[in-house]
RNA sequence: GCGCCCAUAGCUCAACUGGAUCAGAGCGUUUGACUACGGAUCAAAAGGUUGCGGGUUCGAUUCCUGCUGGGCGCACCA
């Protein structure tokens, strides 16, 4: 709704109840009335006066609602239900100001400060799979909903380039006779190594992907391996001493050199197919910060320096975690009643834990850490020798960190980090580390910051026993009765991202082409479709909601989907497209919409409000899930603009309408609803495409 | 054992943070839609003791409490 309205209104009960009973009313709540017939806006004021004056609240509501002053856009009031104040909108001049006002929500207001929103962050060691796609939207609609209201906002896509996961395909690289199946193990690795030898080209005839599906197969097979064989794991300790050795330039032996650059470059190989996959479905970033320059450029230390000053670290010295840097967690708020709360930052060999480095990273992203990376553009190039991938702004170079200042980019030193307040999006699971993290930074001295960094955390998607079959898997009877079983990188078990998006077009485009008579259609409009599917099925559920993912449902273009909101968008096109062609007036000219608000209040009935009111709450979509971080709330508001716009393209034809001044009451409805639908769509990144 | 999350129509989800004797959508089922601004749509029917028991108040799917069933955490993995 329009903000003076809103102020208006307030203004207005306020002086009523003042006049009244001499009391200021409790904070004002605006509802929307649940029908259309009911009215545009609900003011529950009266029930909490109830409670102040002891009287019933319907009568309170009679006598408020008589004493009120309406502001010029609303007509009239009406007491409702056992004590609701109704408001009804003069319908002609509210769509006449609401198409004038031109945006559909609150204007860029003052600089807040840099928001750094952290998502994606896949393990760089093998393809991406559907529970990584759901971080991705959800973090990229968040990105797309402060940027809508208003905030700049930095996108970091942080990579693990030296953690296990990449030293465990590593140890099936360098060690397949070891592993579980040789010949087969050796099949992959070799394979992959021809891939990683011709990086950053891909050898003539294989895919982009096929690295990841390569190393996707590869871990599992590492997996398997290292319960079947304990020994094994000695390798892992082997290639992450040698990973971590290199990042911190430690002088090595030629075996843990070329162990570490295999390390790295397939990191950087994994990283692109990663980039890859995500450009599929509009998701971007604009810096890749490298755990492996973390550790290069001290950060740690200067975080452990820190820490130790403020003795929220100590060294152990007895006990199981003995030789370990540790903080102490018990008996602190958030972490009462575990059993044994205490955080390992720094091993007893001396290498520093996931969290600890996290610490370091928390601390840079939020400007207090005093250190910064140097940074270059990632140097991914198409066959045509262009950068391959872009920052968010879509012509910026996508950066990633440096360690050395020589050959970096000195024009954007300074840039990245430093943020009034971060989001990480990180899945539900990581919540008591994420927890550890925000400790330490308060603990470091810098509790304002640790207030200002949030954990976005969102439950997972699993498999239904179905979808795991469709799989190719063998269910045990007992995982056949479980409702959803988890995915596992691990085990191999999980719907690759880039496969779920080849079946979503190739869907796609058998629905096109059963619709075009056998004319050819143009590129793109399958992808388009694909793209609002997932994005949509990934955004429609409460985030602390497991997602059971089921193909029939993922696939589904009916109902309650993404193709259904671009259907929407599709036919309010082709009406203005219509109307071009027949000769008439399509959008209309700011005159004609200062006409709309004297068109008689006849032409504008409930059907037709319905879309109008509907629309009425675009704006307040969006502040709300700017405070609450529930961005399913944007797919339901789409959902009902894109409904109430259906029902209302079969009961008020434009081109057959009986009159001029009902077209242009319709045609101004239309107007609205495709601006609202454009505006939503675009913060869920679901694309319009010209047809369907 | 401790902590967090979930439980609503046959299935998948909502319910504007305590409100309207309509607890709403979609899928599925049943029925209907004008030579149409493309039927990926619309209209309608059937389908609910909101997991169970207490409590708080004018009023509870929502808050408190005790159960039941399920999930996820509580590493020198991330």
């Amino acid at each position: 709704m329009i903000d003076t309205l809103k102020s208006a209104i307030e203004a207005s009960v306020h002086e009523a109840c003042h006049k009244l009973w001499g009391v200021a009313p409790p904070r004002l709540v605006l509802e929307t009335p649940p029908k259309v017939e009911l009215g545009d806006v609900a003011l529950p004021v009266a029930f909490e006066l109830a409670k102040l004056l002891r009287r019933p609240p319907r009568k309170i509501a009679e006598e408020l609602a008589a004493a009120l002053v309406l502001p010029p856009l609303i007509s009239r009031t009406k007491v409702e239900g056992s004590g609701f104040i109704n408001l009804f909108f003069d319908r002609p001049r509210m769509l006449s100001a609401l198409l004038a006002s031109g945006r559909t929500g609150p204007p860029a207001e003052e600089d807040r400060g840099k928001l750094i929103i952290e998502h994606t962050n896949i393990n760089p060691n093998k393809a991406a799979h559907i529970g990584h796609l759901r971080n991705a939207v959800l973090g990229d609609v968040l990105v797309r909903t402060f940027r809508r209201l208003g905030r700049r906002v930095e996108v970091q896509n942080y990579l693990d380039d030296t953690g296990v996961q990449v030293a465990d395909v590593v140890v099936g690289l360098l060690h397949s006779g070891e592993l579980d199946d040789p010949g087969r193990a050796a099949g992959l690795s070799a394979e992959i190594r021809e891939i990683l030898a011709a990086f950053p080209d891909d050898p003539p005839g294989v895919e982009p992907r096929r690295l990841g599906d390569l190393a996707w197969d590869l871990y599992a097979l590492v997996g398997k391996s290292y319960t079947a064989s304990p020994e094994l794991q000695e390798r892992r300790k082997e290639v992450l001493h040698a990973v971590e050795g290199a990042a911190l330039g430690h002088a090595q032996d030629d075996a843990a050199t070329e162990t570490a650059r295999v390390a790295a470059l397939l990191a950087e190989a994994v990283v692109r197919c990663h980039l890859k996959t995500m450009e599929r479905i509009d998701v971007a970033y604009d810096v890749l910060p490298r755990e492996s320059d973390i550790l290069a450029r001290q950060f740690w230390s200067t975080a452990f320096e820190r820490l130790k000053a403020a003795a929220a670290t100590h060294l152990e010295t007895e006990g199981k975690n003995a030789g370990c840097w540790v903080m102490r967690l018990e008996g602190a708020k958030d972490f009462e009643g575990m059993e044994d709360a205490d955080k390992v930052l720094v091993r007893s060999n001396g290498t520093v834990t996931y969290t600890g480095k996290d610490v370091a990273y928390q601390l840079w992203k939020l400007g207090v850490l005093g250190k910064d990376f140097e940074y270059e553009p990632v140097p991914y190039r198409d066959m045509f020798g262009n950068p391959e991938f872009h920052a968010t702004d879509h012509e910026s170079p996508l950066y990633r960190t440096r360690r050395t200042a020589e050959g970096a980019d000195a024009s954007v030193r300074g840039k990245f980090g430093g943020a009034h307040s971060v989001i990480n999006v990180i899945d539900v699971r990581q919540s008591y580390p994420q927890k550890v993290v925000k400790e330490a930074v308060r603990r470091a001295g810098f509790p304002e910051a640790a207030d200002r960094s949030v954990h976005f955390a969102y439950e997972m998607v699993a498999l239904t026993p179905a979808s795991a079959e469709a799989l190719g898997l063998e269910l045990s009877a007992e995982d056949r009765t479980k409702s959803f079983l988890e995915m596992s990188g691990r085990k191999g078990l999980g719907v690759k991202a880039d496969d779920l998006l080849d079946q979503l077009v190739e869907k796609a485009n058998d629905q096109i082409l059963s619709r075009s008579g056998g004319v050819p259609v143009e590129m793109g409009r399958a992808e388009a479709i694909a793209i609002g599917a997932l994005r949509v099925y990934m955004t429609r559920f409460s985030r602390n909601k497991v997602i059971a993912f089921d193909f029939d449902e993922a696939l589904a273009f009916e109902g309650d989907t993404g193709p259904y909101l671009q259907y929407a968008a599709v036919r309010a096109g082709n009406i203005f497209r219509k109307l071009e062609a027949e000769g008439l007036p399509a959008w209309l000219a700011p005159e004609e919409i200062r006409a709309v608000a004297d068109l008689s209040a006849d032409h504008f009935d409930d059907d037709l409000w319905d879309v109008v009111r509907t629309c009425t709450r675009t704006a307040e979509t969006f502040e709300k899930v700017g405070e609450t971080l529930e961005v399913s709330l944007l797919v339901r508001h789409a959902l009902a603009v894109a409904a109430a716009f259906h029902h209302l393209y079969h009961t008020h034809p434009i081109l057959q309408a009986p009159d001029e001044e009902s077209r242009r009451s319709r045609r101004a409805a239309l107007q609205l609803v495709a601006l609202h639908l454009q505006d939503v769509l675009w913060v869920l990144g679901v694309p319009i495409p010209e047809r369907m």
